[in-house]
RNA sequence: GGAGGGGUGGCUGAGUGGUCGAAAGCGGCGGUCUUGAAAACCGUUGACGGGGCAACCCGUCCGGGGGUUCGAAUCCCUCCCCCUCCGCCA
């Protein structure tokens, strides 16, 4: 949610930059006919109300000295009923109000790319250099089901498109990689795990943006309503939601190994093919809260947390600025980190990491009181993947495949599976 | 699933329908004392919205929503959440 005094008092800025994020103009003006309905609205509402508290007050002194204020109660009745129609429309006023504020998605930060799409994107950094093979490289969805640690087809026998089974090895590597995602955020970059709800409520969603504007992605849980998280950004970021922290509580930072739930509606027909797009997929999540003036220098930490889980499994990738046209919702700046896959000669997200500003916070009421005793601030929240488990599985598995159609296990990764060194073409202990 | 109890400020916790935005304590802030700190003592300290350059003024808020009343933290209805006991269960 965006603040109203920015809205108010930057429309000319508010208006280029919503534009700059997909938003028409005309909703923008709509907006600021509703916020001058309601202001005028409430000012009389609020001066009839005081008409109404000061005769009721006349009343009730009137009463205790026993004397009659029969013409008060009358014209109290006669204030009540017009503060009743006033109200009605105010209540309708705030209505439309809320749903287009919730409607707005953050502005860009200044040092983002402008552009309509990926195409704005732009490459900050690449690190480590990709393989040469002396062979042709397979894709993960090919080696995969050779090696029977992945069988697509009997996840879609269970489930239906876009569910995978991991099998033997397969799934122990999934396991590894968690533990030493997790292993690496907690003992190295000072974040407390989590183990969260893996569903959620309404108020949860909205709080980080999720809700209303995105329904159709979620996978919502009959008989109760519950949400299936879509990512542990939810449940962590909302960790503290409507409370008030003390300055020297921040930053507060969470991780948390989760499933997630997407259902991607209208995304069939996109990476078909693989671990790459799942209605389930295993993820270990970041989530700092901090004080407003420190975010972007933590949006680069965090950045770096996530690469050095790349940077331990020597993964060569590298590091993009989403342009304001691909940015999520919620997001003032994002990072992409997007790691090499040989078996598809391409660089592929397998992390997002965001600055969120006080966009989030305002939503889910997020507030710290400042260390000198002042009014509550809103924190400033930022989310990122370090990493999405699959996609660095599969990567893993482009990245260190052998001629012999072998994969060697990388060496940070050994103590996690005993001391494996290989995963055999037959798929057992090499 | 059944029975009962409870949701009040940053936190704990009082509150006969009529100056209750709400006692008290803790915490925070300022001060006295002290070389400094602690302790003690004194004072101060809610959020949100609207108006105003400002001092300040006004409105709303006691889990959410609705109702009764001239007037509701207090009475009624409804929903949500928490706790205790019973049942079921990994």
């Amino acid at each position: 949610m965006l603040s109203r005094d920015l809205l108010r008092d930057e429309s000319a800025h508010v208006r280029t930059a919503l534009a700059d994020r997909g938003v028409d103009a005309a909703l923008f003006d709509r907006w600021r006919s509703l916020d001058a309905e309601r202001r005028e609205t409430l000012g009389s509402v609020e001066e009839l109300k005081r008409r109404r508290n000061e005769a009721s007050k006349e009343i009730g002194a009137a009463k205790s000295r026993g004397e009659d204020a029969a013409d008060r109660i009358a014209e109290v009745g006669s204030l009540k009923e017009r503060i009743a129609a006033l109200e009605s429309r105010l209540s309708e006023v705030d209505e439309s109000l809320a749903e287009v504020e919730l409607s707005f998605p953050n502005l860009a930060h200044e040092s983002v790319p402008r552009g309509a799409d990926e195409s704005a994107n732009r490459v900050e950094r690449t690190v480590g250099e990709p393989a040469r093979f002396d062979f042709e490289p397979q894709a993960h969805w090919d080696l995969g089901p050779q090696l029977g640690i992945l069988d697509f087809e009997r996840g879609a026998k269970l489930a239906g498109a876009r569910f995978t089974t991991y099998r033997g090895l397969g799934a122990r590597l999934e396991r590894a990689l968690s533990q030493l995602m997790l292993d690496l955020h907690t003992s190295l970059h000072g974040y407390v795990e989590i183990l969260p709800p893996f569903m959620v409520n309404g108020d949860a969603l909205i709080g980080t943006g999720q809700l209303p504007k995105f329904a159709e992605d979620l996978f919502r849980v009959e008989p109760l309503g519950y949400y299936l998280v879509p990512t542990a950004e939810v449940p962590l970021t909302n960790l503290h939601a409507g409370e008030v922290l003390e300055e020297s509580a921040l930053p507060l930072r969470y991780t948390a190994w989760t499933p997630c739930f997407r259902a991607e509606a209208g995304s069939y027909g996109k990476d078909v093919r693989g671990l790459i797009r799942q209605h389930q997929f295993q993820k270990v999540e970041l989530v700092q809260l901090t004080h407003p003036e420190a975010s972007f220098e933590a949006l680069e930490e965090l950045t770096g947390h996530a690469e050095r889980v790349l940077q331990v499994l020597e993964l060569p990738y590298r590091v993009v600025s989403l342009s304001t046209g691909d940015m999520g919702f919620s997001s003032a700046k994002t990072y992409d980190l997007e790691v090499w896959l040989p078996g598809q000669d391409a660089y592929r997200e397998i992390s997002s990491c965001s600055n969120c500003t006080d966009f989030q916070a305002r939503r889910a009421g997020l507030r710290f009181r400042p260390a000198d005793g002042g009014k509550p601030r809103w924190v400033h929240t930022l989310n990122g993947s370090g990493l999405a488990v699959g996609r660095t599985l599969v990567a893993v598995l482009e990245n260190y495949q052998r001629a012999d159609g072998a994969i060697q296990v990388p060496a940070a990764l050994r103590p996690y599976l005993g001391g494996l060194e290989a995963i055999g073409s037959d798929g057992r202990p090499a």
